[in-house]
RNA sequence: GCCGGGGUGGCGGAACUGGCAGACGCACAGGACUUAAAAUCCUGGGUCCCGCAAGGGGCGUGCGGGUUCGAUUCCCGCCCCCGGCACCA
């Protein structure tokens, strides 16, 4: 008798693994590949055991495809950039460097004690120059295709502090050290010009088939594009008011048009007023409310006259033009057209001044609905309908006409047909020093300079002092700022934001197929054969940036050359999150565990067993010790299952596994060939690890039945009481313990591999088979058919499994249970369903 | 407001294509082993009613309807919870 004793284990087959580079691969076009890979870490320190259940789910995939033949990419790497280092050195006095590293090889240790299979030999950190050179290579690819651009833009910024700040740092308004107000100051930064790839990305998202349906959502909705028009408004004597509408079949009810306090023609609006200083003051007052309320709408909505008129480009009349605090400059053309009794928003503001308000559209065709006007309408109806005192489109229904009426305005110059995205372009810059430097000079002479690219990387310099005062951090180095022209060789300064670190996780996973590479971001083969990433699981917080952002660098990358597919991520999991006490794991809320405090006690194995048994991976759970104790309890199980069969059925060579078997041990082998099926189709189709778990529990508790529990819970004497040297009873158990081995291993690998050995096998897994599922050993000779009288349960018949239908209704019907039930009654029908099952209806 | 996902025992969850609701586990209870305990093994359990018992019957997957021989599953109408987006014209 062997105890388990897993913190053995555990160390014993870790350091096989690693001596043995059991998981490193290397590109094989003879072999089928997966590319299998968890969202890289965010350095942080610790991972909890929230981070490292998305680990888990990953390592099972990876695991069990490499038992199923394929080759398998498996690697990790740090998203090694970012605030949170620049913080705490703001705060410590620790170079991000030093503590990112730190934290690096800390979590590293983590990961390998939890015995996740992945190839280190292909580890990347995004912090090091070998890694971010190539952030700068893309960057400088965007900018010769116009994808990269500079425009000024407003950032929040700390009047105390004299600094910019990150989103993040503002909390309720205020700056995050200070509590000073935050306001906005606009600078020169860059952007990415996603937008032109809009509509590819939305195109796309109708081939990620594999991808959960919320996150195409999320994304679409993200992207949101508006199909429309863009009218003209002519104004006497000036430039026309141009607006944006997806409802042209509204117009002849525009009543008035509304500016967004940033509209262009407003200053001139303002200027030729009777009073500008007032006009101008009212203007301001909206533009200094606080930005966020803006954005949410959590203002009340004002608005007021600027005197001037525009003209209705179909109707022909003057219409008013008012400012309102509501209408966002960013969106459309900071103009629309206000059609009070078609939208709300335009209703109650036409309410609250005493705007005209005109019905144009009526929802029902059909009579005996009401239809609306102007004196009895409460709120605005914004349903497509039948047009109305529309003049020529009297009687049209929308959505129908809104093609023609495009049509029409274009025809008569009135406005174009336009689409409109709610997406924006990316800005990249920060103002902050642990990130990628901007490869660009600035020369007084040539103007906006790339850095060539032999001159790559732009390393970024070492900054000592860290005060979180001034502009961006890199400006207080003049080594680094100073640089000569690569055009004309003068003096000329470098650009001194770095990039958002998003743009460090949009490509990483095509840097893992070629990580050493010194002159490319990766070799074009490489990834054409890693790529797509097959299976990608991660947070769902990812599931609109990080991810559009990839998708968006693919394309790009795909137009650069260097790749020939445009989506990056076949198969997307959203892992749940791990709450202990309801609430997510954090260090503030000191409810975190720590994987380490769980391997001290269960080893790796159970606590792997355990958060993949507890629920579905996508499924938020609640952290429990009771149920990782069940998990420890479960593999001491098995292992003394093991132990207990091991000489028996070790080292006996291939044993005949004849169809000869007495019922007990044909019964054995139906319930093994019954789990490989089900364990094979949870894990690779259905992803239902929890289950996949379930099964394996069935299948040894089926075991332990079969040999009979005796004495201190050892299994004993197997239940067809004829002695273990019945070679189909030794055949039966060596293929069940076999199989359970093998399909446990994803789960437990470190228990998985020792009783791999200990059933008499020398090659480890690496070198083993996934078993294989085979429908005739698993076909049921007999089966339990319900009967149902009226959609009841009244009896159940054990009849043999091909039994004609014919039969088993004369069966059902000669059952004693089934007489009583249908006694005096007619029988309407009998109905014979797959399952099997037999359905009898009376009256 | 719009979009997406949910609501099943004391708890986590299962039920694959409309076919035996509650697999598997946790917690609990009883038994075996033990001087005893722990550990282990076995057994039990949705709920109510009838029965000493074996057993039998009613109800039961958020609520109300519908389709069907049969509904956790499909349809219609509600309620509640979680997540995302939200003055996007």
């Amino acid at each position: 008798m062997t105890e388990y004793s897993p913190q053995a284990l555990d160390k014993k087959w870790q350091e096989q693994w690693t001596s043995g580079r059991a998981f490193e691969v290397t590109e094989d076009s003879a072999r089928p590949k997966y590319y299998c890979l968890e969202m890289f870490a965010y350095p942080s320190g610790h991972a909890h055991v929230g981070h490292v259940r998305n680990y888990i789910i990953g390592d099972v995939m990876a695991r069990t495809k490499r038992l199923r033949g394929f080759n398998v990419l498996h690697p990790f790497g740090w998203d090694a950039f970012g605030l949170p280092a620049e913080n705490a050195a703001i705060k410590t006095g620790t170079h991000p460097e030093t503590s990112t590293l730190g934290n690096i090889s800390h979590m590293k240790g983590q990961l390998q004690r939890l015995g996740i299979s992945y190839a280190w030999d292909r580890e990347i950190a995004t912090c090091l120059p070998e890694y971010y050179k190539f952030n700068q290579w893309i960057f400088l690819k965007m900018f010769e295709r116009g994808l990269a651009y500079r425009r000024r833009s407003s950032v929040n910024w700390c009047p105390s502090c004299n600094t910019v700040l990150a989103n993040e740092q503002v909390v309720d308004g205020a700056c995050w050290r200070c509590g000073t107000m935050v306001v906005t100051r606009d600078l020169e930064q860059w952007f990415f010009r996603i937008t032109a790839y809009a509509d590819a990305l939305l195109e796309g998202l109708t081939t990620l088939t594999d991808w959960p349906e919320k996150v195409v959502v999320m994304q679409r909705n993200w992207i949101g594009r508006s199909e429309g028009a863009r009218l003209s408004f002519p104004v006497a004597g000036g430039d026309p008011i141009e607006v944006f509408t997806t409802r042209i079949d509204t117009i002849y009810g525009a009543t008035f048009v509304l500016l967004a306090p940033e509209h262009r023609s407003v200053e001139r609006f303002a200027a030729e007023s009777p009073d500008p200083a007032a006009f101008r003051e009212r203007v301001r007052t909206f533009r200094a409310l606080d930005r966020h309320a803006r954005l949410t709408g959590d203002i009340v909505k004002e608005g007021f006259d600027t005197g001037r008129k525009a003209i209705n480009p179909f109707t022909g009349e003057d219409v008013p033009i008012w400012i309102a605090n509501f209408v966002l400059a960013e969106y459309g053309t900071g103009a629309i057209m206000a059609v009070p009794a078609h939208d709300q928003r335009d209703f109650e503001f036409a309410r609250k001044y005493g705007l005209p308000i005109r019905v144009v559209v009526q929802s029902g065709v059909q009579t005996g609905v009401t239809p609306i006007s102007v004196e009895t309408m409460t709120e605005a109806s914004a349903n497509y309908g039948r047009l109305v005192d529309s003049a020529q489109y009297t009687g049209e229904q929308a959505p129908a006409v809104l093609t023609r009426m495009i049509r029409d305005a274009e025809s008569r110059g009135l406005g174009t047909g336009e689409i409109q995205y709610r997406l924006k372009d990316w800005g990249i810059s920060r103002q902050r020093y642990w990130g990628t430097p901007i490869p660009i000079i600035y020369c007084e002479k040539d103007g906006v300079v790339p850095v060539p690219y032999d001159q790559l990387p732009v390393a970024l310099p070492r900054v000592t002092t860290f005060t979180g005062r001034g502009d961006s951090p890199l400006a207080q180095v003049p080594e680094f700022v100073n640089a000569i022209c690569p055009t004309c060789g003068g003096p000329a300064r470098r650009e001194t934001d770095t990039m958002d670190t998003f743009v460090d996780s949009s490509w990483y996973f095509l840097r893992f197929c070629d990580p050493g590479n010194a002159g490319l971001p990766f070799d074009p083969a490489n990834a054409a054969y890693w790529m797509p990433v097959d299976f990608y699981s991660g947070g769902v917080e990812h599931a609109i940036l990080h991810l559009l952002y990839s998708r968006f660098f693919t394309r790009v990358l795909h137009d650069v050359g260097l790749i020939e597919f445009d989506e990056p991520f076949k198969r997307l999991l959203t892992q749940g999150m791990v709450l202990k006490e309801g609430a997510v794991m954090s260090k503030s809320k000191g409810n975190v565990v720590d994987p380490d405090d769980m391997l001290a006690k269960y080893g790796a194995d159970a606590l792997r067993l355990y958060v993949m048994f507890v629920a579905p991976p996508e499924k938020e759970v609640e952290w429990s010790d009771a149920g990782l104790e069940g998990s420890f309890r479960f593999l001491v199980r098995v292992w003394r299952l093991v132990d207990h069969w091991a000489e028996t059925i070790g080292g006996k060579g291939v044993l005949a596994c004849g169809d000869d078997g007495n019922d007990a041990e044909r019964g054995v082998r139906r319930k093994t060939h019954e789990t490989i099926r089900r364990v094979t189709a949870d894990i690779e189709e259905r992803m239902h690890l929890n289950t996949a778990v379930s099964s394996l529990m069935e299948l040894v508790n089926a075991l332990y039945a079969f040999s009979e529990g005796t004495v201190h819970g050892t299994p004993g004497r197997h239940a067809a009481g004829e002695g273990v040297d019945r070679p189909q009873t030794v055949s039966a158990l060596r293929e069940a313990i076999g199989a359970l081995v093998l399909m446990l291993s994803p789960f437990a690998p470190h228990a998985a591999e020792e009783m791999w050995q200990m059933i008499g096998n020398s090659g480890g897994l690496a070198q083993a088979t996934w078993p294989t599922f085979d429908p005739a050993v698993a076909r049921a000779d007999v089966v339990v058919v319900p009967v149902q009288i009226n959609g009841k349960v009244r009896a159940r018949l054990t009849v043999p499994s091909d039994i004609p239908e014919d039969q088993l209704r004369e069966l059902a019907l000669a059952d004693a249970a089934v007489i009583a039930h249908i006694a005096g009654k007619t029988i309407l029908k009998v109905v014979f369903a797959k399952g099997p099952l037999l359905s009898i209806v009376v009256r």
